[in-house]
RNA sequence: GGCCCCAUCGUCUAGUUAGGCCUAGGACACUGGAUUUUCAUUCCAGUAACGGGGGUUCAAAUCCCCCUGGGGUCACCA
């Protein structure tokens, strides 16, 4: 039998990291096995604008290049994909309950179900559904239909037995049905609600294996019990750990950014946010976007693999030591027996290190195009770049080497794409290095003279000056090299300063290092 | 609270199904050192765990029981 997985996010008009790795699984579990993997909206509350809904979701899919095999966009055999468009299977299924008895019209007024309900909590007594319309006659459930008596339909729990099933992450697992209270499966107007939905179209869809995280763990006897009701063959389940917040072992929630950005354990990520976001024209304190979503990570220019390697590990492993993982070679060794089953605590750390582990895959062009996109979008190049400006972004990146993490660390080397004037100085270490300490500046000047009578302004050349300067004052080279490169890029660390140079030009440096003697002597001053 | 799930270094995990190869392996983080004009890399080294208590056994991280702790879920949401 062809395994066949599915996904069934609902609209929320963003895809949590969370929800990406259990699609990942599931997408997995189906390439591993030649299957076919399936996209389905669970949509049942109709949504107003499906755009804005559902096209965040199937961005991250296609940012992380998972496929699906049927569902929107793509069609399929078993479609619709909607469930809101699914009505007419739902509708039988529930008539079909109605029909064999396994379901019935509950006509007990709402309230009095509530107030049974918190009795039976008081004394601490298992609460059971009154069933005080199961009696009733056809006749009597007619007459009380055509009087428009409110009602729900309710599954009827079997009595006397137990659900169970032999999950592939957890192993046997059982309920009491003497425990269980006859869910409601559809509202008085036939709607129907999320465990009856989900049995019916994963049967109709013939859904598999149910690879899900383990808080639908306690939904599963009820949605067993209606597959059983409704003649379907049974799926596997496989109830995978839920991703944990940083820190902590809850679950991983959107309702907590707030706190998220509190926590320590969250810094690093949100930081990154912080540095990157602003420079794109995205305030990175509008919670539209946060480290709980995929495109946060998009956004500040992770690599597909990176995430896709964090994920995966997050509850899964190969072996006991293989660590950096292409979705290939996953996709064919990926194994449910392997998925562990404790909750797994997303670790910025970790994330980061598969994230520079594969930034340092890339080729010289992969980088190009990803940090050529970064630069556009915070204006820092423009849309449309020349070829001459290709050559310049290549040439700082080369320079740049592995201190690039993620694409947005591009737009922290912004002293290569501003203007003299435009230049930003790290005001604390600008005060440090170059106003604080008597002869900064007066070195800083003559050294210019040396700079500015250089003819080929090369990286070793301007090496040998400062080395010739460093001499000739004795110096230390320490007391001279921050300063010149404050003054050139307006930060205290990075990278090869020389080359830096070289790539900045002579006339730029120059009047750079014009504006920083002026600035300095100015601070001085004051 | 009921039901259900879970428990190895700070974190992610290997080892548990078939007890001995485990004086518990790897990775990230951390600490120290080397390289380096700063930063980042890279390279070496180090610290660090079987939640507790009982069994079973020649032998238990591994099997059984109890306790403790953590978590999920208890809607006419999904």
């Amino acid at each position: 039998m062809t395994v066949r997985t599915r996904f069934a996010p609902s609209p929320t008009g963003y895809m949590h990291i969370g929800g990406m790795r259990t699609a990942l699984f599931n997408w997995l579990w189906a390439r591993r096995n030649g299957g076919q993997f399936i996209l389905r909206i669970d949509d049942t509350d109709q949504q107003r604008n499906m755009d804005e809904a559902l096209g965040p979701i199937l961005a991250a899919f296609r940012w992380l290049g998972l496929d699906w095999d049927e569902g929107p966009e793509v069609g399929g055999d078993h479609g619709p994909y909607f469930q809101s468009q699914r009505r007419d299977l739902h509708d039988a299924a529930l008539e079909q309950l109605l029909a064999s008895g396994a379901a019935y019209r509950d006509f007990e007024p709402v309230d009095q179900t509530k107030t049974q309900r918190e009795a039976a909590e008081k004394e601490k007594r298992v609460y059971l559904s009154s069933r005080m319309s199961v009696g009733l006659s056809d006749a009597e459930v007619t007459t009380k239909l055509a009087a428009g008596e409110a009602h729900v339909v309710r599954f009827l729990i079997p009595r006397g037995r137990t659900v169970s099933i032999d999950d592939h992450v957890r192993g046997h697992v059982q309920w009491d049905c003497g425990l269980m209270v006859d869910p409601v499966i559809a509202r008085g107007d036939g709607s129907p609600l999320y465990n009856f939905a989900t049995a019916v179209d994963d049967g109709q869809l013939q859904i598999t294996h149910v690879i899900r995280a383990e808080e639908h763990l306690s939904n599963t006897p009820i949605q067993v019990l209606i597959h059983e009701a409704l003649g379907n063959a049974l799926p596997e389940f496989a109830h995978i750990p839920f991703v944990a917040a940083p820190g902590g072992k809850k679950k991983l929630s959107k309702r907590d950014v707030d706190k998220y950005r509190r926590s320590p354990a969250f810094q690093k990520l949100f930081q990154l946010g912080d540095e990157v976001l602003p420079a794109t024209g995205i305030d990175p304190a509008d919670q539209s976007l946060s480290p709980v979503m995929v495109a946060y990570y998009r956004e500040v220019g992770f690599l597909p693999a990176g995430i896709l390697n964090a994920l995966v590990r997050l509850g899964w492993s190969l072996d006991d030591e293989t660590e950096n993982m292409s979705l290939q070679t996953v996709q064919q060794h990926f194994s449910l027996d392997r998925v562990v089953k404790a909750s797994a605590g997303l670790d910025p750390d970790k994330l980061m290190s598969y994230q520079t582990y594969w930034m340092s895959q890339l080729s010289a062009d992969e980088k190009l195009k990803g940090c050529v996109e970064f630069l556009s979008r915070a204006s820092l190049i423009a849309e449309k770049p020349e070829a001459d400006t290709l050559t310049r972004v290549a040439a700082v990146l080369k320079l740049a080497a592995d201190r690039l993490r993620v694409f947005g660390d591009i737009l922290g080397m912004d002293e290569f794409f501003v203007s003299a004037d435009s230049l930003k100085y790290n005001e604390k270490d600008f005060q440090k290095r170059v106003v604080k300490p008597e002869p900064a500046v007066d070195l800083l000047r003559e050294l210019r003279q040396l700079l500015a009578a250089t003819e080929k302004f090369t990286s070793d050349a301007m090496h040998k000056v400062v080395e010739g300067f460093v001499e000739q004052k004795e110096i230390k080279f320490g007391q001279i090299a921050p300063v010149l490169r404050l003054a050139v890029t307006g930060k205290a660390k990075g990278a090869d300063l020389f080359t830096t140079l070289e790539l900045l030009g002579q006339e730029e440096c120059l009047k750079r290092i014009d504006r920083a003697i002026g600035t300095a002597e100015s601070m001085k001053v004051v």
